[in-house]
DNA sequence: GTTCATGCAAATCGTTTGCACAATG
DNA sequence: CATTGTGCAAACGATTTGCATGAAC
């Protein structure tokens, strides 16, 4: 709802700039916890805080996005144009859709009730293709 | 992930069933806390425990659902037939959209990707027909 | 009466924050 | 050197759980 207005002079940080690596290179959409798992190893003694304030301080500078439907973990993409999103019910992994977006969707919205819709966003549920090619379930 | 496979054999109690009720006469989605203040009226001493154990059971009988998207809280939903939402930019409502589901949407992922899409849940966001009228932007 | 539901309080989990020190510009 | 970033630990807010008591069947 409110906007918090600006992003002050940042300075470089390795632990940043690696968090914003690692999420662009992320196929699916790390959650917190799986970035800290994974940069313990470069930085034996990172904290969560330290994961935590930098997703934060990339999300101001509008360089990845906070999503979050379904789990109890906030999870973090790197792709910020606007995108439709596949979660897979066998894996639980969430995959960016290449699908363009369909805006034609808001008029339907928009001639059927009363509200203006100006964004809609997709998450579809299935099997993703590697769980289906593992033929499971 | 995971399913809890099944339920047990449920007692019937007053706090369940107001729950339920205050959930189905509810234009938008609750969250926890919404229904623990509006029913401190009627059981003085009631506890979130007891919100959140009954809306846990509630879940589990498939008569509502727990939707969460965006805020910190968990919302819940009386309606369980499959339907889209409208979320409100500005106050922040979530109210359920009358619109068909749009099953063809699945198809376009299935023949765009090796994906295979059973389902597809949308979330428009705009301004919902209060606010609208209001004139707040 | 046995089992489920309740209220209470403590516990848990993800996330945020205060602080003193280290790194950046 | 002024300021931002860090690690640590404590704080936080939403949700969950263990336990003894009370209600449902």
């Amino acid at each position: 709802m409110e906007k918090k207005s600006e992003g002050g002079p940042y300075r470089k940080s390795m632990q940043r700039d690696r968090i914003l690596e690692l999420l662009r290179g992320a196929a699916t959409h790390p959650t917190a916890n799986w970035l800290y798992g994974r940069l313990r190893k470069e930085f034996p003694d990172l904290s969560m805080g330290t994961v935590y304030r930098n997703l934060g301080v990339l999300a101001e500078q509008g360089l990845i996005n906070r999503i979050d439907f379904g789990s109890t973990f906030d999870r973090f993409d790197a792709n910020t144009k606007h995108h439709y999103h596949f979660i897979c019910e066998s894996c639980g992994a969430i995959i960016d859709l290449e699908l363009a977006i369909d805006e034609s969707l808001n008029e339907r919205v928009n001639s059927t009730s009363r509200h203006k819709a100006r964004r809609n966003d997709i998450q579809f549920r299935g099997i993703c293709e590697k769980c289906a090619s593992k033929g499971k379930k």
